[in-house]
RNA sequence: CGCGGAGUGGAGCAGUUCGGUAGCUCGUCGGGCUCAUAACCCGAAGGUCGUUGGUUCAAAUCCUUCCUCCGCAA
């Protein structure tokens, strides 16, 4: 099948990299324009864009997407399909409908659940045990379109966010390709979203990052993985703003109040969260920092730990 | 030229303001104590102070070149 993908990150990627080795020919690749990013602000192509030039394919980024001169460029190539991963900005029913077979989209949730930004943030965030990747065709209302297939998986207990997104990255290219290739024999099924089950996943912002120690330590254990590797969970510790890693919830509790330090030793910190409960944080990277054992950033800045009531 | 922080034995830090013997907490190695230990005691090894050039009697410290890492911003 003749396909144009539309994607820009590193989740999209691995799609792309996935349809290009495929027996499917990419026509093109539509991505978001570069952008100033990183340490000096220099232009930045996005990954999709880097894949693509890599395999001689024509990378398209359009400003704006209705646009007479890309829509007539779009349709010279006379696609069959359109395949959308992660591409950051919603298609108009106009380029939707353009290609034969219509357009379809990879989306890293089992819908209708997680419609949205950053549905696998938030599904570590809310503690979900299971998650997954879905096909759907687009539909002009955010990931609302009819589901084509679905795979699931367990979340694991220790899982981070960037975990989670390498692995859904994988098994969502290869549902991609199944997909494509069912739809290239007619096979593909289609289910409507059953629309009132439908939950939104709100992109994670920097301002969430503090953590609130009066909550379970559970929840803040979703919380850190959810936030790693961006934009990572904190807390102050010694006038220090601490990013935390590796948390681990400890068989045992405290009098303490939430948020104060129970131990800090070679195991990490510990601090009191709610009702008594203890988390430990093994890693954690202070300000200017890189990356560190707790136990190692605790020589240099050792913590008076108060007795306990 | 976007803004800011950092680089000191293997690890994490202090020392830089105001130039003058390389320091702390750990780790490592050896020995001791102990029923025993991740605990305690004694001892030892280990550092061109990121790099280049300069100022100086003397530079981790002041000026300069470059490199690397981190945060903001996206």
């Amino acid at each position: 099948m003749k396909i144009i993908f539309m994607g820009t990150p590193d989740f999209a990627a691995s799609s792309l990299k996935k349809l290009i080795s495929s027996k499917h020919k990419i026509l093109g690749v539509v991505c978001q324009s570069d952008k100033k990013s990183g340490r000096g602000h220099r232009l930045q192509a996005p990954p999709c864009k880097v894949l693509a030039l890599e395999h001689n394919i024509p990378v398209f980024q359009p400003i704006k997407l209705v646009d007479e001169d890309f829509i007539s460029s779009l349709k010279k190539l006379e696609p069959d399909l359109f395949v959308v991963v992660a591409y950051g900005k919603i298609l108009p029913k106009e380029i939707i409908e353009l290609p034969r077979l219509g357009s379809i989209n990879l989306h890293a949730s089992l819908l209708p659940k997680y419609r949205g930004a950053a549905p696998i943030q938030r599904a570590i965030y809310n503690g979900e045990k299971k998650t997954g990747v879905c096909t759907m065709y687009i539909a002009e209302d955010l990931d609302a379109g009819d589901v084509i297939y679905c795979v699931e998986t367990d979340i694991y207990p220790d899982e981070t966010a960037g975990e989670l997104f390498q692995r859904l990255a994988e098994i969502g290219a290869e549902l991609l390709i199944k997909t494509v290739d069912d739809i290239e024999n007619g096979a593909a099924p289609r289910t409507p979203q059953n629309h009132s089950m439908s939950t939104y996943a709100s992109m994670i912002s920097k301002d969430e990052a503090m953590i609130d120690w009066n909550s379970s330590a559970w929840s803040i254990h979703c919380k850190i993985r959810a936030f790693d590797p961006w934009p990572l969970a904190a807390t102050d510790v010694s006038n220090q703003t601490l990013k935390l890693y590796s948390p681990d919830i400890l068989k045992k509790t405290t009098s303490k109040n939430p948020g104060e330090i129970v131990a800090a030793g070679k195991q990490g910190i510990e601090f009191a969260c709610k009702d008594g409960e203890v988390l430990l944080i093994k890693e954690i990277k202070a300000p200017g920092k890189r990356r560190m054992r707790a136990a190692d950033w605790l020589l240099g800045n050792p913590i008076k730990i108060d007795e306990e009531k």
